[in-house]
RNA sequence: UGGCCGAUGGUGUAACGGUAGCACACCAGUUUUUGGUACUGAUAGUUGGGGUUCGAAUCCCUGUCGGCCAGCCA
């Protein structure tokens, strides 16, 4: 798909300089998730950028959850986003060898861990509530204060440690802190708590433990234990990273290097979990595989191939400075991924009923290309008859300006036929168009006209006995502000990014297709000649297509006219 | 206000002291039995101010703007 050679960014070079200075004999990342959210199209950069890395330098890569706080974690995650990430990373060659590991894995040697430390009077119990804690860590500008706990001797945090553990106390009764810096200027460093107690059912542990480990405690233990060499994340984990090298120099183990880079944004959508299940719950959208989602499951859903987002986030690249990628840059990864594989059928989304009065009533079996840029798909039989539908959009009773698709008296050609002309419109008494008379040139069929008449559109059309009635899912962004946050560049300043949402992001026609998609499969993509990609929703049932609209096809016409409306 | 980080066309990203390039978007064209695809061209950029240097997007100083941090979340 991308044709660059090898990328070179910030992360590489640091690698590349770490295997040369001898810090590194390898290279191995991972990417870690909580297993407590739909992975997203951010969180496929963040696979593709750890994934790359350990392609690129012969090395490997590993799914690992991070899932230390059971509260907020859930089997359902878990399963969710291993079947993403096959998805995601399709072909995973010997980078990866497609399981899961997990965190929790190695709660044994943590609590090990956390005894060396509190031995070397590095940690201490600690049974300031929540409130004093707060309180006693002080602000921004002013050092926090230490509490009387941070003198308790080894041997009572030895056996408090221990009974924290045994369930000798309450949940949230008391803390295991480390023992670093109140006054620090980086609040991370703030005696920063490594155990909470917490009687909560775990996905894979059940209820062997009432404590588990904060994420800074916890993350640099997992990758020091799996071997990893360079641990990716983005940029809000900067300022942990002195806390990362801190428990990892206290102990004395294998340490990893951090590295961050910033996380990818999209324009007309939104990326937090938060409001995911507010979309959710909120009734905005039909599930977390809505495919109007940002989450890979929508995206999935909607049509996208895992080899398009992967082109969209090489383009993105690799950086530090916050990074907000238009979604038109997305979309043309997709067109350009499915421009190359995907058959091309005739559908129509609105249909004009048009009787060609000079045809007979038999078929005529027109050759059609399945798709100009792959010779290999081959060729199929489109039925042509007496009453075809073609789209509203291409006729208009009263034509504007540079519009030269069909109108009374003008000539089209009807794609894979012949060239067509409109003889007569036949209104009902409503005043609606009720079917178009027309004729079509039967020396024209492959041909152009031998009298030199310039055609100068080409329409799509379907045969009226032979299309199939389908259901077309029309999508489109689900905010209308490129920023549902910042509607004008600005905070809002009343109202929520709900107010953004695009009434129209969704609409549901009744499509008529030509009969070669009667076996089409869920996940089947096509392109709906001059309309746009559509592909197969799981929702389909025997007899009842259901078509979800990937993306348009570019539209000059609609530009044209839109420009000449304003 | 403390700490950390960042700033290159509308968006994203290159240029690693030596011609500011690429992609998308936008605009104008060519080709076309998809107003698609492909192709051509145009517009548009180094955050302000100092300094070092023959030469600065790049190095130094300083200002401005933006992001993150005060969970027993990750």
């Amino acid at each position: 798909m991308s044709n660059s050679g090898t990328p070179s960014d910030f992360i590489r070079d640091a690698v590349r300089e770490d295997l040369e200075s001898g810090r590194f004999d390898r290279v191995q990342t991972r990417f870690p998730p909580e297993p407590n959210a739909y992975l997203h199209i951010g969180h496929a950069k963040a696979i593709l950028v750890d994934f790359g890395v350990a392609k690129d330098f012969g090395g490997t890569f590993k799914l690992r959850f991070d899932d230390t706080n059971p509260v907020k974690e859930d089997q359902e995650f878990v399963d969710a986003i291993i079947d993403d990430t096959h998805w995601l990373l399709a072909e995973p060659g010997n980078v990866w060898d497609g399981q899961a590991l997990f965190g929790s894995d190695h709660f044994e040697q943590m609590y090990l861990y956390a005894v060396e430390l509190i031995k070397k009077g590095k940690a201490y119990v600690c049974d300031l509530s929540p409130e004093e804690m707060r309180a006693n860590r002080g602000t921004l500008t002013r050092p926090g204060t230490p509490c009387e706990n941070r003198e308790r001797p080894v041997e009572d945090n030895l056996d408090l440690f221990d009974r924290m553990r045994n369930g000798e106390f309450e949940d949230g009764a008391c803390t295991l802190r480390a023992k670093i810096d109140m006054a620090s200027p980086n609040i991370n460093l703030r005696d920063p708590v490594m155990y909470r107690i917490r009687r909560a059912h775990h996905h894979r542990q059940g209820s062997k433990w009432c404590i588990y480990p904060s994420y800074d405690w916890a993350h640099g233990l997992e990758d020091s234990l799996e071997g990893t060499t360079h641990s990716l994340c983005t940029l809000e984990y900067e300022d942990h990273r002195p806390l990362y090298d801190w428990f990892l120099d206290e102990l004395g183990i294998y340490h990893p290097r951090q590295i961050e880079f910033s996380r990818l944004n999209l324009t007309h959508t939104v990326m937090s979990k938060r409001k995911f299940v507010e979309l959710v719950e909120g009734g905005h959208v039909t599930g977390y595989d809505d495919p109007r989602m940002p989450t890979l499951a929508g995206l999935r859903r909607r049509g996208y191939s895992s080899g398009a987002v992967r082109e969209f986030c090489r383009r993105a690249g690799v950086s530090k400075s916050d990074q907000t990628m238009e979604m038109y840059q997305l979309e043309d990864c997709v067109r350009e991924d499915l421009n190359r594989r995907a058959n091309r059928v005739m559908g129509v989304l609105d249909p004009i009923k048009v009787i060609i009065t000079n045809v007979s009533h038999e078929v005529e079996w027109l050759e059609a290309v399945n798709n100009p840029e792959d010779p290999a798909a081959g060729v199929r039989q489109v039925p042509m008859t007496k009453e075809i539908f073609i789209d509203a959009d291409d006729f208009r009773a009263d034509p504007p300006p540079k519009y030269h698709r069909l109108s009374p008296g003008t000539e089209v050609r009807l794609r894979y036929g012949y060239v067509m002309k409109c003889e007569q419109v036949v209104y009902n008494p409503d005043g609606l168009i009720k079917e178009l008379l027309c004729k079509i040139d039967p020396e024209t069929k492959g041909a152009n006209p031998s009298d030199g008449r310039k055609i100068k559109a080409t329409i799509h059309w379907v045969s009226a006995v032979h299309a199939i009635e389908c259901e077309a899912r029309l999508y489109d962004h689900l905010f209308v502000d490129p920023d549902p946050d910042r509607p004008n560049g600005r905070a809002r300043e009343s109202g929520t990014y709900l107010d953004s949402l695009n009434p129209n992001s969704h609409t549901s026609v009744r499509a008529l297709v030509e009969p070669s998609v009667q076996d089409a499969k869920t996940g089947d993509t096509f392109q709906f000649e001059r309309i746009g990609y559509f592909c197969v929703d799981p929702d389909t049932r025997p007899g009842a297509i259901v078509f979800n609209r990937i993306v348009t096809l570019r539209d000059t016409w609609a530009k044209i006219e839109k420009k000449s409306n304003a």
